[in-house]
DNA sequence: ATCCGCATGTAACCCGTTACATGATTCT
DNA sequence: AGAATCATGTAACGGGTTACATGCGGAT
C-alpha cells in the first residue's frame, strides 16, 4: 500500500507527461533545456519515481518494442486516474504559508494550467497567489523594522533581499494578472 | 566513520551556534523567529543533527545540570574544529552554477561573514555572486527568447517571473556592494 | 482542571543523491 | 580506435519528514 500522496516531484512529472507522453530520457532533456534547468533529476530518482507512478496506476508504458535490437525505449502515457490526479493538483487552491518556500512549484503549476483550466480560474488563482505574497512581503516588512533596530548591516541587507525579490513576485503577479484578461475579453 | 561532507543545513546550525551558544530549543526558536522562518526544522531533524556534529566533535555541551528537577537544558559551543569548519565554510568562494538554486544559503552565508571576514573579502564576495547572477539573467534572457518563439503565453510569463526576481537579486547586488563601500572608507 | 508552551528526544519510513553497470550508435 | 551521447536501470547510504513519547510549569 503506497503513501497517501504524492511528491512534489511526482506531481511535475505527472504534469509533464501529460502535457506530452514521454521516455525517460525525454523528461531529463526536457528538465535540462527548458527553464526549469536548474533542477536536473538523475536516473536514480527519475526512474525510480516513474515506477511508482505506474505501479500505482497513474501511469502506464506500451511494453518497449525495441526497433532491431536497439535498447528499448519506454514511453509513458497518463491513465485515467493519473489525469484526475494531475487535475486535482493543478487545481489546488494557493496555500499562502507555503508559497514563500513553494514559489517555484506554484510557477509550475500555473505554466501546467494552460491547457486544463478555464482563463477565470487561472485568474483566480493568480489574484490569491498575489495576495499571499503581499502577505510575505508585509511580514518581511516588519522583520525588515525589527532588523535594522539590531544594527546588524548584513542581516538588514539580507531582509532587503528578501524584500526586493518578492516584491519583483508581487509586481509580476499584477503584470500577468492584466496580461490574460487583457488576453481573454478583447 | 561520517561521509566526507557537512549538509548545508548542518553548516547553518554551526553558524548559528558560532554566534550564539545555544541550546535546541533556542535554535529552533531563532529559525521561526528571524526572517529565515520559512524553513522551521523539526526536532526530528534538529536534534540527530546536533548530535552529529558533536560525534564529529564540531560541537561539544557541557553535560545539563537540571537545575533543581527540571528538563535539563543541553547548551551546544563550537570546538575548534568547529569554528575551523565554519570559517572554510564561510570563506568557500561562490559556486556560479549554483546561484539559482541556493541562493537563500547564499545570502546566509553572507549574512555570517559579517564577525569572520575582512570588509574587502565581503565586497568580492558580493562581487562574485553579482556576476553568478548576471550570468544567470543573461541564460535566462535566452529562455525568454525561445519561449517566446513557442506562443506559450503561461510559460512566457513564468520565465518573465525568474527574470523580474533575479533581476531584482542583481540590483540589490549593486545596493549592497555601494553601501558596503560606503561604509568602509569613509 | 486542563490545555498550551517549554524542552528534548526516538523510531519508522521513504525519497533523493551518488555511484556504478550496461550496451548501442554516432562523432572525431 | 576511442570518446561522447543516447538510454535505462540498480544498490547503498543517509538525512528529512512525520508521528509519537515524556514531563514540567504556567495560564484560562
Amino acid at each position: 500500500m503506497p503513501r497517501s500522496r504524492l511528491t512534489s516531484f511526482e506531481h511535475v512529472l505527472l504534469g509533464l507527461i501529460f502535457m506530452q507522453p514521454s521516455t525517460g530520457y525525454e523528461l531529463k532533456r526536457r528538465f535540462a533545456t527548458t527553464a526549469m534547468g536548474v533542477y536536473r533529476p538523475s536516473s536514480g530518482t527519475l526512474y525510480p519515481a516513474l515506477d511508482r507512478l505506474e505501479g500505482r496506476g497513474l501511469l502506464c508504458s506500451e511494453e518497449p518494442q525495441s526497433a532491431d535490437g536497439a535498447r528499448p525505449r519506454r514511453r509513458y502515457r497518463l491513465t485515467e486516474d493519473g489525469r484526475q490526479a494531475h487535475l486535482e493538483w493543478v487545481r489546488q487552491p494557493v496555500a499562502p504559508e507555503t508559497v514563500a518556500a513553494d514559489l517555484g512549484l506554484h510557477l509550475l503549476r500555473f505554466v501546467m494550467m494552460a491547457p486544463v483550466l478555464t482563463a477565470d480560474a487561472v485568474v483566480e488563482f493568480l489574484v490569491s497567489l498575489r495576495a499571499a505574497l503581499a502577505g510575505f512581503v508585509a511580514s518581511l516588512e516588519q522583520s525588515a523594522k525589527a532588523v535594522e533596530a539590531s544594527g546588524n548591516l548584513h542581516a538588514e541587507l539580507a531582509v532587503e533581499h528578501g524584500l526586493a525579490v518578492y516584491r519583483a513576485s508581487l509586481a509580476w503577479a499584477d503584470v500577468a494578472i492584466e496580461r490574460l484578461l487583457a488576453g481573454a475579453e478583447p
